[in-house]
DNA sequence: GACTTTTTAGGACAGTTGTCCTATTATCGA
DNA sequence: TCGATAATAGGACAACTGTCCTAAAAAGTC
């Protein structure tokens, strides 16, 4: 078995694009294709089906995810500092936030509604950011709602999204920024 | 021209279920027509293609969301509980909301993905709310930050019918619908 | 009751979808 | 260098999509 790895991460990190941009069922076989410049025919020696390139899709947004919060994790600033991480992600992504939404709660909400069977998987996600806003707050020394305050915060930053998604008003964004991190110093004291 | 209701009626309110319940571009013509107990053929003579049913279902919500404002508006109470009615609409869909999210909110998330024509729209039925909310503002007193309030409001309700969507968690809707009363009650004092 | 218009049914249509098959080319280990 | 395996191309396939057409039935008008 040889490498395969650049057709197929190719595959997976067009898929990646086009899923997050024109949502899973919009994107076709033919329009991922035309992207990695394949034929249509070649893809089921890399992936059995459409579910399991979504799959593969999930799994990579999982490792670079955590990737991420691991490296906020390890960056030696204290919790405090690691959730401002999280908060000023919206601004940095405000720009896709605006044309296609939040990447995590967009694809949760699209495959709710299929009623798809990688739901679940992409609900992962959505937990990943969770579970690690969690453990910051508990380190901050807020472990009794730890759980709540990340779901809050959470819930704040997709709200967000959603709204720039629909509004594209820079300066809403900025604000609720500069609101959640007001916030986040009233609740971390 | 014959009155033409019944039938006609009856394709936009199950076009309006389904495309809330399993979005727009995953709802055919087949399902419609099954719902509605009617031919396929038959629905070209009520509208010309897929898109034009799109609009009455958004004219629809139009209207029935500007009667839901206007009685709220005329029932007599001061701004603040008009707010309050806003949200508490949080806690008493939620069961739809954990099962499909916001009708508003995932329709404009999705036309956005699709770069669809009518995502304007949609998007009018978020406007609805959120001039409805500033207006109400202005009214309590708030009149310079009115619209940043309003914004600030909608967000956080998009972002709790999101994350119900994903973790149909129950006391995490409650808590967020009384932390939204007690922003409420610090804003307007 | 005859005539016009509206409503309905059912099928035809071309285009696209995801899936699969086969044959050719490239790659790699012995 | 040869044989086995992996990778690729291109097309076939049935199912489904939105769309349109024609003819029959129903409703309404005079």
């Amino acid at each position: 078995m040889a490498l395969d790895k650049s057709t197929r991460d190719q595959i997976i990190e067009s898929a990646d694009q086009l899923f997050y941009h024109r949502g899973f069922e919009h994107t076709s076989f033919a329009d991922i294709a035309d992207e990695v410049k394949i034929s249509r025919g070649n893809f089921y020696h890399h992936f059995k089906s459409k579910d399991e390139i979504l799959e593969a899709v999930i799994e990579l947004r999982l490792k670079r995810t955590q990737e991420m919060l691991d490296q906020w994790e390890s960056s030696g600033q204290n919790p405090t500092d690691r959730i401002e991480k999280f908060i000023r992600m919206v601004i940095m992504n405000q720009a896709k936030l605006k044309l296609y939404g939040c990447p995590v709660g967009t694809l949760c909400t699209e495959l709710a509604k299929m009623d798809h069977a990688s739901k679940e998987h992409a609900n992962r996600l959505m937990t990943l950011f969770r579970t690690w806003l969690s453990r910051q707050f508990a380190l901050a020394g807020r472990k009794k709602e730890a759980d709540e305050l990340a779901m809050h915060l959470l819930a704040r930053s997709q709200g967000i999204a959603t709204l720039a998604n629909t509004f594209h008003d820079e300066k809403f964004i900025k604000n609720e920024v500069r609101h959640m991190e007001e916030w986040l110093q009233s609740k971390i004291a």
